[in-house]
DNA sequence: CGGATGCTTGATATGGCTCAAGGATTGTGG
DNA sequence: CCACAATCCTTGAGCCATATCAAGCATCCG
C-alpha cells in the first residue's frame, strides 16, 4: 500500500511535528488519515473569535496567522504568529472557551480537523497526544520568552529577538534557509506583538537597515547579521526546543 | 476502605485539579496514591534550575514560588507566582531541558514526583492526562494575559490585574476569602513580574493606597475596592478558566 | 540590640509615545 | 496598462510615563 503523496496537506502537520519530536512509521500514517476540511482565507480574517467554543482545530497549511486579543480604545496585542505546520488554536482541545482570537495576517489555506479525531487520535497513540501536549508547551515557552522582551528589553532587543525566532521556525519546516525568510508582518503589527508603537517600530527598523544588520523590503527579510543580532538580542535558541537543527 | 485523610499531602492537588476541572472517585483515588517526597525549602531558594533535566516534578503543598530567568546585568523576569496545589514544572515532563528556573519566594513545603509516575498516570487515566494538559494551558493563557499588560497597559493597571489574578487563583483553593488574601511578595519582585522598576512599583502602590483601593501590609493584601480595580486593569476572569467559581 | 532586608523619597534623565502630515507601494478595476 | 484607492511607511515636534541614581528610613528577626 503506497504512502500518502508529498503534496497531503497533512504531511505539513507530520513535519512540523518532526521539528520539535520522533515518530513512528505508524504515528506518521495515524496522523495522515486525519479527516480534514480545507478552506482558503482572505488576509486579515478572523478564523475563530474571541469567547468561542470552536469544536475543530485549525491546521495552517498555507500563509500566516496571529493569536490577538483587543483592548478598549483600540489597543491590540498580538501573542503569536503561526505558520505553516501550525495549529494555532491547539489549545480549544482542552480549554473550552477561546479567551482570545486567531486571525489571518496573509491570505491563508487552513485545514479544519475536528476535536473528536484528535482526542481519539491521542488515545489510540498516547505517544502523539505526549507531541501535541508538548506542541502546546513550546508555544507558552515561547510567550515566556516574549514576556522577557516586554518586560526587560529595549526595542531594538525585542526586534532582534522575533527575527532569529522567526527565521528559526520558519528553517524548521524548510520555509527559510541562507539567512532569509518570508517576512509579511507590517510595521504596525510588529508593534502590536512587542508593546511598541508603529512610529517607534519604524524607526528601529531604519536603524537596523542603516547599520547593515537587516534588509527587510517586498516582504522578505534578510537577516545580514545573524551573530550580532543574536547578541544584542541575548537569543538563545533552547526554549523553541527544535529536536533537529538545520545544518 | 476508608479515603485517605484530608491531611493527605496530595488532596492539595487534588483540590487544584477539582478548581479547573471535574474528575471521578477513582481518578481521586489514582492521584491520591502517587508516590512523593516531601521536602521544606528555605526562602529565596532555587527547586530547578535553567538548564536542568529534571526526572521529577514538583508540586506546592504549602508556600510561593516563582519562575523566572535571569538575563545579562542583574535584570531578572517572573514569568509567574505559584501557590499551593501548583505543579509549576510539569512542563518538565514534556520539554526535557529547563529554559528558565524555579524557585522559593517564601519558605515552602513541596513534594517530588517521579516523572515516570505521571506518566503512568497519565497512560493509566487519559483523563488525568487530559487535565494536567489542561493545567499547563491556563498556565499559558495567564502568560498571555500578562503579556497584554506588559505590552499594552500601565503601571497601575498590570498591579491592579495582578492583584485580581492571584486572589482569584488563591480563592479557588481556598486560601483567600473576603477580598483578603496573603501577599508576601516585595515590591522589587512585583516589579521584575511586571516589567517595572521597584521605585516605580513602590510610588503606584502608594497612589493604590491613597485612594483607599487596597491596603498591603504585614504580607496580608485586602482589595478594598475590587470593582474599581477590575474596571480599571480590565481585568476578565475567563482567562483563568476556573470550573467552579465561588459564590 | 544590631544587621539585613525591604520600603520610601527626591531629583534628574530618557526611551518610547502621541499627534499630525506627507510619501511610497501595492493591488484593482476599467 | 493606467489611474486611483487603499494600505503601509516615513518624518518631525513635543511630551510623558517610567527609568535611574542616590540616600535615608522602617521593619523584622535572630
Amino acid at each position: 500500500m503506497p504512502s500518502a503523496p508529498d503534496t497531503h496537506s497533512l504531511n505539513t502537520l507530520v513535519h512540523k511535528l518532526q521539528s520539535i519530536a520522533t515518530l513512528s512509521d505508524e504515528e506518521r500514517q495515524a496522523i495522515l488519515s486525519l479527516p480534514a476540511r480545507t478552506r482558503i482565507l482572505a488576509p486579515r480574517q478572523d478564523i475563530v473569535h474571541d469567547g468561542d467554543k470552536p469544536s475543530q482545530c485549525c491546521l495552517i497549511l498555507d500563509g500566516w496567522t496571529c493569536r490577538y486579543k483587543m483592548l478598549s480604545e483600540g489597543r491590540r496585542q498580538i501573542f503569536s504568529f503561526h505558520i505553516p505546520g501550525d495549529i494555532p488554536d491547539l489549545q480549544s482541545l482542552h480549554l473550552h472557551t477561546m479567551d482570545h482570537s486567531l486571525g489571518t495576517i496573509t491570505q491563508a489555506t487552513v485545514a479544519y480537523i475536528p476535536h473528536e479525531s484528535m482526542r481519539e487520535l491521542s488515545t489510540r497513540f498516547p505517544r502523539i497526544g505526549e507531541v501535541l501536549w508538548r506542541d502546546t508547551l513550546v508555544d507558552a515557552a515561547i510567550f515566556r520568552e516574549w514576556m522577557i522582551g516586554m518586560g526587560r528589553k529595549s526595542a531594538f532587543g525585542r526586534i532582534a529577538h522575533l527575527f532569529c525566532e522567526m527565521y528559526l521556525k520558519l528553517e524548521a519546516v524548510d520555509l527559510a534557509g541562507d539567512h532569509r525568510c518570508p517576512w509579511p508582518i507590517t510595521q504596525v503589527d510588529l508593534g502590536d506583538a512587542l508593546g511598541l508603537s508603529n512610529v517607534h517600530t519604524n524607526r528601529v527598523l531604519q536603524e537596523m537597515r542603516g547599520k547593515g544588520l537587516i534588509s527587510l523590503r517586498g516582504s522578505t527579510l534578510v537577516i545580514q547579521a545573524w551573530d550580532e543580532l543574536m547578541r544584542a538580542s541575548e537569543f538563545d535558541p533552547t526554549y523553541l526546543h527544535l529536536e533537529k537543527r538545520a545544518a
